[in-house]
DNA sequence: AGCGGGAATTAACATGCGTTAACCACCTGT
DNA sequence: ACAGGTGGTTAACGCATGTTAATTCCCGCT
């Protein structure tokens, strides 16, 4: 199990510097990794999960649906994501979340992640600051959604993934895998399929991107991120305040 | 300064019990408030804050701005919000953060604040609560921006902003305080502000609520949380788990 | 009382994107 | 090699909402 966690491990660290115990400890804490099927629902909304799953391979992405059907992606989960930590805090679930792709998923215990945060306070820390970046991603997406154009739109979510790809080392030069139909693209973005093949094509017209088979390839990222207006500051926080984060590292 | 922090102590104890001791500790925190004047900033983009403030009156809000101009507010603060707590964890603030009113903010130092955590975890949780709660919000307005009507979505945004001023004892009968524009509401639903004019006389008409002077009116509380397809659910989940919480109180 | 200025309102017109509905290009199983 | 299904593409047309700009309202100020 030593590998599938590490790429939480990093961006966790990459937060608040941990101690190798703390990882140590951190790394054992995870079960057995289980295989999902495509379109499986790993978390459903008002359900309460007995454990947080950490998505090991393959895509997933978070949905709320409103009662007529209307339909709105919230997020994506790419390797390295916690399912839904705030589980650990929050009593029951507010959105689904369900797999894009056939999925690794290695739980962790709510009860043992609690014990673990009690213990090693720096781990709780950590997973504030995961939680942290995700609102962060959520208020990008609401710029994005009210404030954008649809190409912008298009261009600012393609930034995003990728620059969150290539974080967890999945990206291949300008290439990363990207398993998204338009109509999933569609209820991202809050346009309709029919546009966002208009948009898709446009941006391929322009030498941007390509997207097919479910393969991104960014041909011109300093300018797909012109387009879409994309820094990737929201997405790398850096250490908070380092000379706190040395401080407390020091008496250990 | 006792009173001034009572919203907040109210709403953190909602989410996880706070013994006496805590409750005296966090109280004493807070620094003596400090008046603002209608439009100031209080954080601004890209900025450091060396502390945490605390929204003893009046209203504030976030917001992003595009380089363009485009603006899109993110959230609204009402008093016992704290301005930003994510500054505890994140080295720069992300966005800007802006009185409607004129403003008592009490700040907490960071630095006092973190070290309460670390002798308090308990503290810690109920903060880290109260982001998540934010971030639930701000999925909701993603998926108002997202998938709903002009109608909807603002029957929706005044249905939550009712529902948490219910929540900190602002609110009489139907009526509360509301000093916001037309230009603003337009930038927090992403519409013009032309439409969100025709949208209110709308609302009006089928005698759901009047909004003016800076008074919000909900005449019908029940059909305009039905127009708005809204559910509370998110803004109060509630103590997380109740079981464990228990465990942890008896100890001590 | 008159003046200035922000906010609300109204009207006329423009448009980005949605809708509907075909059609096409694959793939996969038999 | 065909059937059936999923996802992508195209075209024609419609509408919710945007834009512009003029007008009115309200309120504090002198």
């Amino acid at each position: 199990m030593s590998a599938s966690t590490s790429r939480l491990l990093q961006r966790l660290a990459s937060f608040v510097p941990l101690s190798p115990e703390e990882l140590r400890v951190l790394e054992t804490a995870a079960g057995p990794a289980r295989l999902h099927r495509p379109h499986e629902d790993l978390a459903r909304e008002g359900e309460t999960a007995a454990h947080i799953g950490l998505l090991v391979s393959g895509f997933a992405f978070r949905c709320r649906v409103l009662s007529d059907g209307r339909r709105q992606i919230i997020s994506y989960l790419i390797p390295g994501d916690l399912c839904d930590a705030r589980n650990l805090l929050l009593p029951v679930a507010t959105h689904t979340v369900s797999t894009l792709t056939a999925a690794n998923v290695a739980p962790f215990g709510r009860e043992t992640l609690l014990g673990l945060i009690e213990r090693h306070p720096r781990i709780g820390q950590a997973l504030c600051c995961l939680a942290l970046v995700e609102e962060l991603i959520a208020r990008e997406w609401l710029v994005n959604v009210g404030q954008r154009t649809a190409i912008e739109r298009l261009a600012h979510l393609l930034c995003e993934i990728f620059t969150r790809m290539r974080t967890v080392g999945l990206t291949d030069h300008g290439r990363c895998e990207l398993p998204l139909t338009q109509v999933e693209l569609a209820d991202s973005l809050a346009l309709s399929t029919v546009h966002v093949n208009r948009t898709l094509q446009e941006l391929r017209r322009q030498g941007l991107v390509s997207l097919s088979g479910g393969m991104l390839e960014i041909h011109d990222f300093e300018a797909l991120q012109a387009v879409a207006m994309f820094s990737g500051h929201y997405l790398e926080p850096g250490p908070a305040h380092p000379e706190r984060a040395q401080r407390r590292i020091a008496p250990r």
